[in-house]
DNA sequence: TTGCTATATCGTACAAAAACGATAAATCAA
DNA sequence: TTGATTTATCGTTTTTGTACGATATAGCAA
């Protein structure tokens, strides 16, 4: 991306981003439901589900943990990821927040 | 990002992260927020505020456009955008019972 | 008409993302 | 120990995204 200028922006606008960016790949937001529906943290399964090789939904798994967006543990051979609960209700105040301002705010009548 | 097998996932999860691409730069964030301060559709204005080129503001309005996002008409040779309220309600609501279900479906402990 | 202003589009360059296969690493089972 | 299993990482290829300057387009003002 061209010597991205991310840095020139508020902090807050690079978070949101950052966030949405966690967010803008179907497969992230799939794997995120999967983790939800369980009760446990999942060791495997997830590359079974996903139409993506088993590097690949790795590599995600990677992004949405740098994120923050869930955390992973090693067990073993195994490596068990669970959705960080704390991430989420953060975004959702931030996002619900930014959300309403967008809607609200404005009462133009134009376009 | 090679082939990108986007279609074969769900429809909501594309939608989500499509939704998500979108808020993923913090320029387009910014250009958001401008445009909720306003009461009326920004013509121009947008460029003087932001660290980038005017070829590239534009091109970020276009991909919110795109998106669904803002509205934009023609104006003689200026330019007028708005925020597409209705689709941030929208999206609000799908965002809101995702993030809910995210925070409360998981009750593990551990990670 | 001529020029000015504002915006969009084009062409280009480079960075980053997405995907895969192959391989490495680490543990468990036999 | 040996082999099987599971996941992470590496290397590579292709596609997208980001950014810019230059140019085109379109209306307004003089």
């Amino acid at each position: 991306m061209a010597s991205a200028k991310t840095e020139e922006f508020t902090q807050e606008d690079q978070d949101l981003a950052a966030f949405a960016k966690a967010l803008s790949h179907p497969a992230r937001i799939a794997i995120l439901k999967i983790l939800a529906k369980e009760n446990a943290c999942i060791c495997g399964k997830i590359v079974d589900v996903l139409p993506l090789a088993q590097s690949t939904v790795s590599q995600h798994l990677k992004e949405l943990k740098q994120a923050g967006l869930i955390d992973g543990t090693v067990d073993g051979p195994k490596s068990c990821y669970c959705i960080n609960r704390k991430a989420f209700e953060k975004f959702n105040t931030i996002f619900h927040t930014l959300f309403t301002s967008l809607q609200t705010e404005n009462n133009n009548t134009c376009c």
